[in-house]
DNA sequence: ACAAAAGTGTTTAATTTACACCCATGT
DNA sequence: ACATGGGTGTAAATTAAACACTTTTGT
């Protein structure tokens, strides 16, 4: 028995899992993308390298027989990442019938696939980690992976170009309701850091005087006596987040606006 | 070749998909059910004839193999209520492994399905019909349907309990982002009405004078000159439900609060 | 007449918005 | 010295919350 069937063995060749992670680097909001396994590199100009067009795909995998939704999507995310699952939402499932469209979707399902020309329908989570925590140029797992900028993902393989917009979708949704995404900040932050990341999210600007006091009464964030360092202006206070007064500021809320 | 294995030929014997129908009748949120097909009627008490514990289920089916998601759904729902879908919203895949957990599951899978030990996915939806245009025992599809008032939902099968609770969760949300469930209401409505449906979804009282004037500003209730008839109390002014002021109002309101 | 829900305004508190200048730091 | 983002307060407008009595209708 090859590797290839061992592989295949107990995944459910019907129904799939895909992670749309996201990342922020302080500039941009950005999602993590692999290379699909017989992609090729190309150098670009700046001699990096980049995963070649249209062999990129959402970190995804096969559910396996035993296992839960929520659990694929963790283990899918641990095997690509390394890390144990900080948050991670199911947001959507996608099954439209012809998501393996184009010739070179269907070549590669044929190469990894054992049932190639099952009809996939895929579970879709996404999940908000620490960008800094994760350089797939160092790490020794998912060599091919690389973070896009949302503002400029290329070609995707399969329906994932639209799997990656209802995830910003989502996401957006999850921030209105409540704030969200401290795991995407390390774990000491300046409110501006914050701030940005949230007008990413959101699409909007936001008044700097405004969001600092709106953020702050939620009494979550708890100001360290630490500052940045290095910067060519004046430093800025660090916070960090306390995730038991979140939670109890979550359940406190409830807040059902008509 | 036989009925059954006709009625199976192209469905998709990994993933279905489930619906669970609100309606409304002025007192109780309800929830459509149906008896599953070797099940059996007992009759209550008050002489009305009551699906028998154990063999109520959400109406839900396997997709086809070449429909989408959202079609199956509005399928379903189209087979097992006449009506044109009104609102139908994907909120959540259940797939735990052992979803067909007890030998009831297991024996009614046998009887109807293809592959009965097949692990099968299933992707819910929501649905808000007027309770008053569906009446299962006048109608001649689904004969054995009947509505349930959500706050006494007997065993269902499968996890179906489960996904009746994530829907209502799924509703409750939706209504504290944005005003719905007109739906739910006759074309021409009270006041009082809406409200009462409004606190039924929300599980929380809402203030008569605040209610009136809050959803009155957003401008997409219009006033009819018309009132109720044959109440034994002050007639209350008849409503109705704007589509299209309400569709611009949601444009105009984002509303990205952080 | 009475029971039952409809309808109506005001006051107070809380929240939101808009807005401009000085401060600390690295180069 | 200068460029850069950090940090701060207030006034005005809007929105939310609490609250009680009169009206209409059927019985």
């Amino acid at each position: 028995m090859g590797l290839e069937v061992m592989r295949h063995r107990d995944l459910n060749p019907h129904v799939s899992v895909d992670c749309v992670i996201f990342g922020f680097d302080n500039v941009d909001l950005n999602v993590l993308l692999i290379e699909r396994e017989e992609g090729y590199i190309e150098e670009n100009a700046n001699n990096n390298a980049q995963p070649a067009r249209g062999s990129l795909a959402l970190p995804g995998d096969h559910i396996r027989e035993d296992e839960k939704l929520d659990q694929a999507a963790a283990r899918v995310l641990k095997e690509l990442t390394n890390l144990d699952n900080i948050f991670l939402e199911q947001f959507h499932a996608f099954g439209h019938p012809n998501r393996a469209k184009n010739e070179a979707d269907r070549q590669w399902m044929k190469s990894v696939r054992a049932e190639p020309d099952a009809r996939v329908i895929t579970v879709a989570y996404f999940s908000l980690v620490r960008l800094e925590m994760y350089n797939p140029k160092a790490s020794s797992f998912a060599k091919h992976a690389a973070w896009f900028p949302v503002s400029s993902i290329p070609e995707l393989a399969f329906d994932h170009n639209l799997i990656v917009r209802r995830a910003l979708e989502a996401l957006r949704n999850q921030l209105k309701n409540e704030p969200v995404g401290f795991e995407l900040l390390p774990p000491k932050f300046t409110l501006s850091q914050l701030r940005r990341l949230y007008e990413l999210i959101l699409g909007t600007e936001l008044e700097k005087r405004n969001f600092r006091r709106k953020i702050l009464k939620k009494n979550f964030l708890v100001p360290l006596d630490e500052k940045q360092k290095g910067v060519p202006h004046r430093a800025a206070r660090l916070f960090t987040f306390d995730k038991d007064k979140y939670e109890s500021f979550k359940t406190d809320k409830y807040d059902f606006s008509i």
